[in-house]
RNA sequence: GGAGGGGUGGCAGAGAGGUCGAAUGCACUGGUCUUGAAAACCAGAGUGCGGGAAACUGUACCGUGGGUUCGAAUCCCACCCCCUCCGCCA
């Protein structure tokens, strides 16, 4: 969501935004049924202070005709009023929902492009790795290792099913561990936040009306979260935060769902692509302004690239493309894996800010909380800049983890970082 | 799931159809007084939307959405949330 009067006032900037993005949207037409939700308001509080003149006079007054006219007079304007009143409700209609659909405007720094195919390497880390052996694709050596199984996993839940068994659930948990503390040391609050939550959510973080296809609801119409950015951006939600509490930093942990609708195509074996998984993210809600955004934004994401670096995975990190960015993003980063089995760099992150477009949606406001009295103007409450990026998702980062680590007998080491955690340096099959 | 009680400003808490954006207390801000502070006293202070260059002004907001009425914090309906008790349960 933006500022109306930003957008009546930048309607090209608006345009240039959404062409940027590949998102059709109509400026004009929402600038139409703005100038008539204006109108409409007008006439009807118009009507609304006469009502109210009147209504005084009549609760003052002793004089019983002079109280029937009025009466009547009132009995009429209600009437119209009335009428003016549903006007004005069908024309809110429509405009909140084209207001929904207003598209956040790209930075300048944001390159053109249509897909992800079209996003740009900002930064490669690490050798891509090379092996005196044929390499094992991850679902090769994990069901060798019997870490995973597929089998049994699509007999229980369907298509994408997956179980994580052995050294591939124990895996799992070391990284978990591993990142919490990791990421903790960098001033983050943990958080386990609900996995279930009102659709109210979804608009706050952008995720609906527009994605509507890939989330999963229940049939009390709740939704189960696609990514803990969800729950957590909402947590101060209708909330006015002090000053002097920004930044909050968050490290939220939860099961993700995503129905992966419109992909069913794509990435059909192995761990890449699933309906339910585990991921570590790092949420933010800063100071309104866009130099903070900008700083924080490259802070989560480099802490996402320290993390890689930890473990010794080859990466590079890509900035995405206007057709790439979502509705709400201004800009965004994605850190991509390196994958021997596909011979490319798959995504693992993704770290993006929003300026106030969530903020606005959920109602975060903050202020100061000591007013600076000089000028006597207590400083207005302003929306919040919220940010967020993946810390580490599993299972799909054991997908490099165990193809960039695989030895000739099949085994796999342990990234060193990760061995206390482990409990071992090599995972083998005895 | 069943029974009952309740949601009012930053907090506590009145108000039970018109004089209510809402008493009172606490907290907050400015001032008077004071060497300084405290106390006391005086004054001020919410948010959204519309109009205005601004001062300011109109309107809405007492959990949410409807309804009744010339007029609703107050009456009616639905929903949401919280509390107590019972049942079920990791």
């Amino acid at each position: 969501m933006l500022d109306i009067k930003f957008i009546r006032e930048n309607k090209e900037l608006i345009k240039a935004g959404a062409k940027k993005k590949h998102i059709t949207f109509n400026v004009d037409k929402l600038l139409e049924w703005d100038d008539r939700r204006r109108a409409s308001l007008a006439t009807v509080e118009r009507m609304r202070t006469e009502q109210n003149i009147a209504t005084e006079k009549i609760g003052n007054s002793n004089n019983e005709s002079d109280k029937a006219r009025l009466i009547e007079e009132m009995q009429t304007l209600k009437v119209k009023l009335k009428e003016e009143e549903e006007t004005l409700k069908k024309v809110m209609q429509r405009w909140k929902t084209l207001m929904l659909e207003v598209p956040n405007i790209p930075d300048m720094s944001v390159p053109d492009g249509e897909s992800d195919e079209d996003n740009k390497e900002i930064k490669a880390w690490g050798e891509k790795t090379s092996f005196e052996f044929d390499p094992k694709d991850h679902v090769e050596i994990m069901n060798n290792l019997e870490m995973v199984d597929f089998e049994r996993g699509t007999k229980i839940h369907g298509f994408r099913g997956y179980y994580l068994i052995g050294d591939g659930a124990r895996l799992s948990w070391a990284i978990w561990n591993y990142a919490n503390d990791f990421f903790g040391a960098k001033g983050f609050l943990p958080m386990i936040p609900p996995a279930i939550v009102r659709k109210e959510n979804l608009y706050g973080t952008g995720h609906l009306p527009n994605e509507a296809d890939d989330v999963y609801n229940t049939q009390d119409e709740d939704y189960l979260i696609g990514t803990a950015e969800i729950p957590i951006t909402g947590y101060h939600s209708g909330e006015v935060l002090k000053k002097e509490e920004l930044p909050k930093k968050y490290l939220g942990f939860s099961p993700c769902f995503r129905r992966e609708a419109g992909s069913h195509g794509r990435d059909t074996r192995g761990l890449i692509r699933v309906n339910e998984f585990f991921k570590i993210e790092q949420v933010i809600l800063c100071e309104a302004n866009h130099e903070e955004s900008v700083k924080w934004h490259e802070e989560i994401n480099r802490n996402t690239e320290e993390f890689i670096e930890s473990l010794g995975i080859p990466y590079h990190t890509v900035i995405n493309c206007g057709g790439d960015l979502g509705q709400g993003q201004v800009k965004k980063y994605d850190i991509e894996l390196w994958v021997p089995g596909e011979n490319k760099y798959r995504e693992i992150s993704s770290a993006s800010y929003f300026h106030d477009f969530q903020s606005r949606r959920f109602n975060i406001k903050y202020k100061e909380g000591d007013p600076n009295p000089e000028d006597g103007q207590r400083e207005k409450p302003r929306y919040v800049h919220t940010l967020n990026s993946t810390a580490i998702p599993t299972p799909r980062i054991l997908v490099s983890l165990v193809e960039n680590f695989q030895q000739a007998d099949g085994s796999v080491k342990v990234p060193e970082v990760l061995q206390k955690y482990f409990g071992k340096e090599v995972i083998s099959k005895n």
